[in-house]
DNA sequence: GCTCCTTTGTTGGAAATCCAACATACTTTC
DNA sequence: GAAAGTATGTTGGATTTCCAACAAAGGAGC
């Protein structure tokens, strides 16, 4: 675990850790690693919640689903990230949505109820973390809003023009890589895939934008 | 102030807090209350960020509102709730979204900077306090989940359906009273007010719901 | 009771989405 | 390089939403 350690003290909930504490923290937390394939689970609906993941290798996505087999997608996970924290920190019993690795993932998972209990060890810092811990959930909260803002829009090309410009500006230029594909992008705004493409080409051929597999360029008119 | 002891300590956020200590507790969080007539905004997007609210009487709606001047409801805080948390904690500047007093209100205003700083004077409960809020704030994600839930339904009566069939699990019911209007309901699922009353129509001439008002009943079948 | 004003319900045509089916492009595997 | 599988783009018709305008119901104030 120890390769992964620089990562895990370069995320915002191990922000301001000391190096030196890293590891103990670590075992208090009940850390411990598992490692997914690409597609599998890494739990469902109805699992017992109270873990956080951190993505130390590949990508998670979390979703709900439904009768119809309708995919919502909530979050995307890249490496470095947290996903789960939100259901964790709740007091939750099961969890409400699933999980998915979408490539071979190498992920940890720490106890959230470890983190929330003071304990007698190395566990001074608990204080520091579950303050980074508010500020995460936070910050996710603000993208649960502005997911809620894209798919608030009325139509298909709104939605994706008010996705797209959030993109450029957080990537602070007017070219960026989104982490979707055409399907995971219609999945996250919950449009059609088919009349989404249909939407793209539009813009395209508009000028607005361009184009090529997950990378895109918004041109200023 | 004092009036409002009792449903201060009664919030999640004040849970597990000795008496004695909220008042000095509040003069440390640099607490001020403002008083809101109906249909006044509380704060608007662009404003400062970083206060906490607190309903202590009246109720807040947090909207987005874009260009075309469509409304969408992110929350709605009754008496003991809190709004604005997420945005306080998550260390951003300014506000993406803006609050109005649905009825005249009584706010009581915190801030978050000072919760999250650890002071000199009675404030060993600051702790507590900043697990109290991570809980908020996971919480408030669980019902920006259950908004997204809802909105990434394909028909507006999908929709209804997926919102009454939660208020009802939430009130334990399945006859329970909803905090909106028929515009406001409208723009918290993020659709046509007409097209859902039409909706609301054929689901009671279905048999599948009564409905006063705000209050239903949801029949099984 | 009466009026004014707000909320809710109803309607019909224009616009957009949904869906399934298929065409094309790109990847992976052997 | 061929073949199979996946991802993306394209099309047309059925369904749904959107929008504006109006009708009906309810409430507040006088």
């Amino acid at each position: 675990m120890k390769e992964y350690f620089d990562l895990l003290l370069s995320t915002p909930l191990f922000s301001g850790i000391d190096p030196q504490d890293l590891y103990p923290m670590l075992h208090c937390l009940g850390a411990n690693t598992v490692t997914i394939p690409k597609g599998d689970p890494v739990f469902l609906e109805g699992d017992a919640a109270g873990f956080i993941g951190v993505v130390m290798e590949g990508s998670v996505q979390v979703v709900q689903e439904d009768f119809y087999g309708n995919r919502n997608i909530l979050t995307h996970a890249e490496k470095g990230d947290l996903f789960g924290e939100a259901f964790a920190c709740a007091n939750i019993e099961t969890m409400p949505v699933s999980g998915y690795a979408v490539r071979d993932s190498k992920l940890l998972l720490l106890s959230c109820q470890k983190m929330l209990t003071v304990c007698s060890s190395a566990c001074l810092f608990h204080n520091q973390l579950v303050k980074n811990m508010l500020k995460v959930v936070a910050q996710k909260n603000l993208e649960m809003n502005n997911k809620i803002r894209f798919m608030s829009q009325k139509t298909t090309k709104e939605k994706l023009m008010a996705y797209l410009l959030e993109q450029a500006k957080a990537a602070g230029s007017s070219e960026f890589t989104i982490p979707f594909d055409r399907q995971a992008l219609a999945d996250y705004l919950g449009v059609e895939r088919s009349a989404m493409s249909a939407e793209l080409g539009k813009l395209k051929k508009a000028g607005i934008l361009d184009l090529k597999g997950s990378h895109f360029v918004l041109h200023r008119t």
